[in-house]
DNA sequence: GTAAACCTTTTTTTT
DNA sequence: AAAGGTTTAC
């Protein structure tokens, strides 16, 4: 270990200060390269955490910078937290003054500093989806928008992706609203309903997460005093995961690092998976134009998975256009081919894995080192009961987190009324809860008052008290609850948050309601409640404990045993295991439907990104599973293996299917596809081939889907009646080589392969 | 004001 | 199949 105060200086010539040890030339030159932009290519498993905490060690050890003299973003509270614990085992209690956090994090903290500038008050509610969404409802009611037709699901999405370009009312131009239709939705009214929402956020003191983002943007780009200020202080910008930034972040960066150009981006364009939620990748791919003279280093040596697993995955990402370019490699030798199984149905495929797992664990393998990772959080379902019934522990990351627990958020609309006496949506959310007396009518009468008056709902009630607007019984119960609140303020000003939200709780009768209540959920949410005092006792302030609620969605997992992690593709990014599961690779399942649908060709490299992810995160061991049948919608269905499988080098990977199959696979169960099985009968080599030669000729996405061709396979014609192991008897309709459209006489219409159907008669 | 009954939709991914 | 929302009945 290196002692800092006998640091070398820099350049000295032998002793290697610690934090440079064991880095690879492309590592060292990323950490070393301090000033002017520079982007770093980081690849899966390529040490890139490494590299942004030696460059932090490196930027303050060697005295470019203060700690708060650097900024530091990264996406998700996780990765935060380990860079800050990184840095801090490398340099120290200094680092605790780097200014280190999410994207939203910094720009909350950025924003109570200057809420003054947007017409905010510093101590302004940052609102969740569920508020948003009852906001966004409010105002469509208000304007007779049919909900039915303009879902606010829907009308809130848009609102979100425009305030991710940086876009606010304003600054909507008419060729932004004919683009994806969004000038005719809700009635050609969504600019204006746009406009209602923002002047409803500022009327609560309250902005949502896109608003941190895009405000501070805002005061950058209209104050010129405020931002010369953090042109000051920041000397070097580092962000992380910049393959997801959006517009309005990529502004926000820019504006920081345009004076210094000390940037430095770490990023791989292979796993932008969050073009969804706004993230552009080609601010990674356009990178060099934006910040001229930019140094690029490439981090291609892979020190996590297997050579055959690169090797899969390698060529997968291949089939992409628009990539910066990266091979990754490896120096270990050896290692497992990638396992591709095709199973029957779900379930099947449920029990292949859980068989799996339990082999692997009597090999020694412990459970905390495997994933299940699925495209979408419903597929963990039927892995979740297979591992209840064979008694094998697990988790699944994602679902309700604890934030979200509707018990939970009512304690905590108290907590950010008596916070923030504007924030009408905690104010409605808790004012008769529990029942209070004060009903749809009193409510009513508020609303107008408040209208009436451009006031918040709370401050409006203590001026309807004092008259005879409302009935005497509701009259009372209004202003007895304006007095609790009132006595809850005066408190919060003597207890601590924790005690506070305990004497709360019990006061307004929330604890007491619940505790009436003999559903069986009861003593779960009463668990919730208790554990969430255990949460707020963490932190000095009610304000602080409420940062904390609106920025960090996570929740306490501290379960010691050893579990098998269920998780989505997504959640699973920057994570790695030694065993790796991907079930559900079929067509329309993952490559997802909707994603083709709604994104077209981009979609679909999207897709094959997230499966790069899922593939890149094993160490030794990663097992594909398709299943021939599923029941989507409550509705089975038959589908085609996905085109990605089409897409791996046959010759690291090992093909088998599960006994019991129809056509193809019942020939032999173990009998491995042929190059040919999958795919446009162009063997798959040649095809990754060809690419390489022609990358400008992109993957087809109307195409046809991937076939299941084999030589034995029968022929069908129009009118041949068939037996369908699921579906029984049918008659074809359309014969189109191996894809088939039948009228079944118990199911109906549907399209089916003709390996799983025999000829009947 | 509450509860039951009925209808609809859901399943992409989340800071 | 289940959950959520809405309508209807008490």
């Amino acid at each position: 270990m290196n002692d800092f105060s006998d640091l070398p200086e820099p350049g000295a010539p032998d002793a290697l200060p610690a934090y440079l040890v064991g880095l690879n030339p492309p590592q060292r030159d990323a950490v070393e390269a301090t000033e002017g932009p520079v982007l770093v290519l980081a690849g899966a498993g390529t040490g890139k955490t490494r590299v942004l905490t030696s460059r932090l060690a490196h930027l303050i050890l060697t005295r470019r910078a203060q700690p708060y003299q650097i900024l530091a973003v990264t996406f998700t509270n996780r990765a935060a937290r380990e860079m800050r614990e990184r840095v801090s085992a490398q340099i120290g209690p200094m680092a605790q003054d780097i200014w280190l956090g999410t994207f939203h994090a910094l720009a909350a903290r950025l924003l109570r500093r200057h809420a003054e500038l947007v017409g905010l008050k510093s101590s302004f509610s940052i609102l969740d989806t569920d508020d948003q969404l009852r906001l966004l409802k409010q105002i469509l009611q208000a304007n007779a928008v049919d909900e039915k037709r303009w879902p606010a699901k829907m009308l809130l999405g848009t609102i979100e992706r425009w305030k991710d370009r940086g876009l606010t009312p304003d600054k909507l131009s008419t060729d932004e609203l004919s683009a994806n239709g969004a000038g005719e939705m809700a009635g050609g009214r969504l600019v204006d309903l746009y406009r209602q929402y923002q002047d409803r956020l500022k009327i609560l003191n309250a902005c949502d997460f896109g608003d941190l983002l895009l405000h501070i943007v805002t005061i950058f780009q209209q104050h010129s005093d405020v931002l010369a200020e953090y042109h000051r202080k920041f000397r070097y910008v580092l962000v992380d995961e910049y393959q997801d930034t959006n517009v309005v972040q990529y502004l926000w960066l820019r504006l920081l690092a345009q004076q210094s150009k000390n940037i430095c981006c770490v990023g791989d364009d292979d796993q932008s998976i969050y073009a969804w939620r706004g993230a552009e990748i080609e601010n990674i791919l356009k990178f060099d134009k934006d910040f001229p003279g930019a140094k690029i280093v490439r981090l291609e040596q892979n020190y996590r998975s297997t050579a055959p697993i690169l090797a899969v995955a390698g060529h997968l990402i291949a089939h992409n256009e628009g990539r910066l370019g990266k091979t990754l490699w490896t120096a270990q030798n050896g290692g497992a081919p990638v396992k591709v199984r095709g199973v029957w149905d779900g379930s099947e495929e449920a029990r292949e894995v859980g068989d799996e797992i339990e082999s692997l664990q009597r090999e020694g393998q412990g459970l905390g080192s495997m994933a299940i990772l699925v495209r979408a959080g419903f597929q963990t379902r039927e892995f979740e009961e297979r591992l209840l019934t064979l008694g094998v522990p697990y988790r699944v990351i994602g679902g309700l987190r604890f934030y979200e627990r509707a018990e939970v958020r009512d304690a905590i609309a108290y907590l950010r009324l008596i916070a923030q006496p504007d924030d009408d949506l905690a104010f409605e959310r808790i004012v008769n809860l529990p029942r209070r007396g004060i009903g749809d009518v009193a409510l009513q009468t508020l609303h107008r008052a408040a209208r009436a008056a451009g006031l918040s709902l709370s401050l409006a009630a203590y001026a309807v008290v004092a008259t005879d607007e409302l009935k005497p019984a509701a009259r009372k119960a209004v202003s007895g609850f304006l007095t609790d609140i009132d006595r809850w303020r005066q408190l919060s000003q003597g207890l601590s948050a924790a005690e506070l939200t305990e004497q709360l709780l019990e006061d307004s009768g929330y604890t007491a309601m619940w505790q009436a209540d003999k559903s069986p959920e009861a003593p779960g949410r009463l668990e919730n409640l208790k554990e969430l005092v255990r949460a707020v006792e963490e932190f000095e302030t009610l304000p602080a404990f409420l940062e904390h609620v609106s920025l960090v969605t996570e929740r306490a997992e501290n379960n010691p045993e050893e579990q098998i992690t269920l998780m989505t593709l997504h959640a699973a990014k920057g994570l790695e295991f030694d065993t790796v599961f991907l079930p559900g690779w079929e067509e329309g399942v993952f490559p997802n439907q909707r994603s083709l649908d709604e994104s077209g060709a981009r979609g679909l490299e999207e897709e094959r990104r997230l499966a790069y992810v899922g593939l890149t995160r094993a160490r030794q061991r990663a097992y594909i599973f398709h299943a021939a049948n599923r029941r989507i919608h409550n509705q089975w269905q038959s589908l085609l293996p996905s085109r990605f499988l089409s897409e791996l080098p046959q010759t690291e990977i090992d093909l088998s299917a599960v006994t019991g199959l129809a056509g193809a696979y019942r020939k032999s169960a173990t009998e491995t596809y042929s190059g040919a099985s999958y795919g446009t009968g162009e063997s798959n080599g040649d095809r990754w081939a060809a690419r390489k030669a022609a990358p400008s000729r992109g993957p087809v996405i109307e195409g046809r889907a991937t076939r299941l061709v084999t030589g034995t396979s029968p022929r069908f014609q129009v009118g041949d009646q068939i037996v369908h192991q699921k579906f029984g008897a049918g008659t074809v309709d359309i014969a189109d080589g191996d894809k088939l459209q039948v009228t079944f006489e118990s199911a109906g219409v549907k399209h089916v392969m003709a390996a799983f159907v025999e000829k009947s008669g």
